[in-house]
DNA sequence: ATTATCTATAGATCTATAGATAATGC
DNA sequence: ATTATCTATAGATCTATAGATAATGC
């Protein structure tokens, strides 16, 4: 349990402070995604990282600002990965299909591999303006990256309104991912059926409202 | 404030007893909603609801109970409403495009008229898989209700799979309505744009999904 | 000398209950 | 006699801090 954090041989102070650090934001990370921040006291925290209160405290201050700085690590991260898959080179040669398919695909791995922010994200955003600024910044980063993306492809977009379209596809995928994602929202088929079902009629639905095909 | 409970000249004591339950309830509701149940003590519900701790405790027992009070309570009244929506009559010689817009149109109102409900039914249900199954339950009768609808109406319907593409469409637009209601989860143009290209664009991704003019 | 860590605890809530009170219902 | 209500409070957490300790860094 705590032995993240006892010294390891020919370990440097500021190494051992700094694994400290990022043993207590993984732990917070995790019980903040399972419980819900407010249920989970800073003691939990503590525990699960193996070092004590006081600890914590010495390095985030309170409560408040450990919760930011998970959401900061979490930003920090995801920027890198949306920057790769924006990149216009990576996406030559391919049509509208494949980039949606390429969102869709990246917005799943996304959530999946990040299950343990979404809780702790969406209730910090939710009080904390600044929060909100700063995610809502990287999800449009995410989907105007994207959309520019779609944008140079326009010729082979049917629907009258090419720009309103792009944005309004893209985020009816993000709608229907987070919803199969967070079955608490809303029980459905979205979430019942198999992934290969679920990513074909996403991008069917997003392809005949585009009129790709004309 | 207290108001509310003061006895008024001529009621029984039944009723006034009945009026201090609705009052705490009420009060939950609001604050539930407005900061979470966790963050809700009962000595704000009970100065909300103008009564005392004590009475609170009276009549729920406990925070759990007053929470699922309230869930069923808003259970009873949304079933009501539900029956009535769903109702074949209602729909005689409507066609996909009008049921579609009406499901949209009650999916919206349901969330405007009982904002209060979302975050404490979502909350609960996370937790307490009885719940979990009421509110899943009321959803299908929702769902399932408008896919029959739908079905009988399958001639006017292009797509493949029928049955498959009026379920993925209905949980597609609740899918939407749910991220426009709730900004915190992902910012985008579901949100900020009007009202009527909302719906607008949403029913034309669900009439080009389903093929309609095929 | 600095600082990462621990232990112990003060102070603030918050849940839930006990017991008193006063008004209704049978 | 019952019960809806209130006041007061016990007991359980939980946040945050104070102060001690021991190991590194300059």
């Amino acid at each position: 349990m705590g032995a993240a954090v006892l010294s390891a041989p020919g370990e440097s102070r500021r190494e051992r402070s700094a694994r400290t650090y990022a043993a207590v934001l993984d732990a917070a990370d995790r019980l903040f995604a399972e419980n819900g921040a407010e249920a989970t006291s800073i003691s939990d925290v503590a525990t699960r990282a193996g070092c004590s209160v006081g600890t914590v405290y010495h390095h985030f201050g309170d409560k408040k600002r450990l919760l930011h700085a998970l959401v900061e690590r979490y930003i920090g991260r995801f920027q890198i990965t949306i920057d790769e898959v924006v990149a216009p080179p990576r996406w030559a040669g391919s049509g509208v299909r494949v980039i949606l398919a390429g969102y869709v695909a990246f917005s799943l791995e996304a959530g999946q591999s990040r299950p343990a922010f979404a809780r702790p994200g969406a209730e910090t955003a939710r009080s904390d303006s600044k929060v909100r600024l700063q995610l809502a910044g990287l999800h449009s980063e995410l989907k105007d990256g994207f959309a520019s993306l779609l944008l140079v492809r326009r010729k082979e977009i049917g629907h009258p309104n090419p720009i309103l379209a792009i944005h309004f596809v893209l985020d009816q995928l993000a709608a229907v991912i987070i919803a199969r994602q967070n079955p608490f929202l809303m029980p459905s088929t979205l979430i019942e059926c198999p992934s290969e079902t679920f990513v074909q009629e996403a991008l069917e639905a997003a392809a005949a409202y585009l009129r790709l095909d004309e």
